[in-house]
DNA sequence: GGATAATCGAGACGGTACGTCGCGTCTTCAT
DNA sequence: ATGAAGACGCGACGTACCGTCTCGATTATCC
């Protein structure tokens, strides 16, 4: 800010530990220490002295930016979100056929079923169950409590809802759904199957699921004699 | 120390544990101070010290039987769970007639929306949330874990299979159903909005969800020209 | 041993004690397990529970007859003391000649002497160290604390003053002597030394304990005629 | 910043602990309460709790200076002893003619015994108890331990010491003495009162120990020229 | 012989204190 | 003037023993 415009980011000389560009480094080992620790001992075994000891990080540098453990975590799991990708690319790779409920499906019917099956690919890992479960119990009204379950869920809500407005308009659902119960209906079974464990997140079950609730909300459905 | 070799016949009845059996009076206090806690604070407010403290017994009274804290809530609201109530009872109780789905509904999937509705409000309560930040914080593995969700999830999950299984025979709903996947799709909608917390659960919304699995489900869905 | 009834320890006064008389044989387990545990651990690991677990015995029979873990570490110590034998025995075994003041001592200061040592010997032991520690350590108004301090102190000086005795009547040490205050003076050092431990108890401190008491420090009880 | 290297003296000042320095406030704080402690119950009442309760501190602040509750009693005990003041202060405020034994004595064993009285006198108050005590139960090895028998014991012996080396320079006590032998046999008979308590701890004792030591008990020992 | 009674083992009870861990705040020093 | 290091007050953890109290079973004496 003050003589050279760009000293902040200079990171030409990698053997630069002179002055305190520190905050950034520490951020990041910060975060990556959060997420070894989530990966190997679950959400539990992050505390604040863990992380700053493993980061090699004093604990008022951590609570300089997040107000608890539960926040680093949240933090740490939205920064290495690998599962931004594109619906287009999920469908690209999960390249199935995928059982048709009684007709060919649109792409757009198509990229929800492999947006489901790439959830609970994400979901079904370790971190992915820390996710959920920091979901489930968080505060509800804190602002990183909100950001972390629009991210996690909310995103990919939102990508879910224009599937089914683009299904909606090519006359693939019906035009009276009230589409936050079709995505309720749809997504929840995933994380209900994660949560309580009752029974096993198999991909076939994801597929049901869809034909089922497909078969209920689809055009195919209303017709009567 | 006799040696004479008479053997008595002493029944050292394995079954019955020796010494002074353990106080129901102490159980029952415990139980209630953590319920009383649970309903004051939350899942987060019950510690063994303050349940010690407050139903006056020592903490390894309470270690003497359950394992940690978290084990003393479970058991806790499994004692006070008064919701084992049959359907009927539920069902004459939220008397109302339901927004039909486009048929007059048999008693079975009367009995099932009044189940869901009950479960709603039930769930939606203090010790509601509880409930099912246990079941989704708990460890998969463990004995009292599973008895939990056992009771509060699988209990109500057989009853709704039993509806259902009435409805599939009197042909209301198709005969081709797997019923644990329609079991997951009526049911998880209810526990997702509790624990995501992106939308109320209102009744109406179970009402929704409902129809809208129904109209996937049940036979008259599968009329076609 | 089990087809006469009456050999056991039937005792004719007809003021014995209704109901099932205490077992001898407990009391002796108790107490062996105490031995072992002060020999093992030391006083500190002399508690209820652990004598209770290894003699394979109810806390209450030990209450019964003890108040607390400290009076039955007495009681043990004093069951197994073996160090009753006479000052002749000891005299005898520890034949040595002992380096003499400066004349040659009648048999009184001998067998002092020899108690000394013998008692250094007792008391350097694992077992003595508990024994001065719990006098040190107890209450001094007990009964129980009484009778111990006499037992394994008392005892000792009163030998001590029956040769003290012996060798101010055959004109050895002097006649205005205040014996108690001379038996301080000769049997003080060697416990100190034993709690203190800034000096090593050795067998030549011990005669030159005696020695110095005998002849005295100052100049002036050197001088002879 | 880092073109000049070393602009400032800076010393690297490896000895020094980093962090936040302990808090004097508190250690005075806990020794206080601990002292307050020991003279109210003894020994047996001091515990980390009710030092830290007292004190108004953490008990993880109580562990991180001292390894368990008997450490903490010998520190306040020692921060607490008043008794370093010299023996000539101690002879000046004991100015008694004192008992000679048969001289008039010099001013070395003078001092030696306003010492023993000094000794006696401050241990036979209730702290004073507690102090030997606490050198009695003490594992022998520890540095703590060491230091305290050093302060509370081997410092008067040191002075001790000096006071036998004055009055053999000045021939009032035999060159050929064993000092160390010596000062046990005048100091131990007043613990062995203490701790034995089989006798009172008079001020007359004393003076009679002392006489003794000097003289010694044997006959032989009261011939004079 | 049957009732009575004290003892036995076992172990749960209400407690106290232990020594540890993690919290979130603070203070100090080095950069 | 920031960041690591770490001590602080605090609160809860889970454990070890305390000394007391049931339990059922086991011996003895007395009626």
């Amino acid at each position: 800010m003050k003589s050279p415009p760009d000293v902040k980011n200079r990171r030409p000389s990698p053997d630069r530990p002179r002055g305190r560009p520190r905050s950034l480094e520490a951020r990041r080992a910060i975060l990556k220490a959060t997420h070894e620790l989530l990966a190997e001992g679950g959400l539990s075994s992050v505390t604040i002295e863990g992380i700053a000891a493993r980061a090699g990080v004093g604990k008022p540098t951590i609570y300089r930016t997040w107000p608890n453990a539960h926040a680093v975590a949240m933090a740490a799991l939205m920064e290495s979100d690998d599962s931004g990708e594109s619906a287009a690319a999920m469908s690209r790779r999960t390249a199935e056929p995928a059982p048709k409920p009684n007709e060919r499906p649109s792409s757009a019917l198509t990229a929800l079923r492999a947006q489901l099956h790439e959830i609970a690919r994400v979901f079904s890992a370790a971190l992915g169950r820390c996710v959920t479960l920091m979901i489930a119990a968080s505060e509800q009204d804190t602002e990183l409590s909100k950001a972390f379950r629009n991210q996690f869920v909310l995103a990919r809500r939102n990508e879910g809802r224009a599937f089914l407005a683009a299904a909606m308009s090519n006359g693939e659902i019906r035009r009276d759904l009230d589409i936050d119960v079709a995505l309720d209906l749809i997504y929840a079974p995933v994380f209900y199957r994660l949560l309580m464990g009752h029974a096993p997140l198999t991909s076939r079950f994801i597929d049901d699921v869809l034909n089922l609730a497909l078969q209920g909300i689809s055009t195919t459905a209303r017709r009567k004699p």
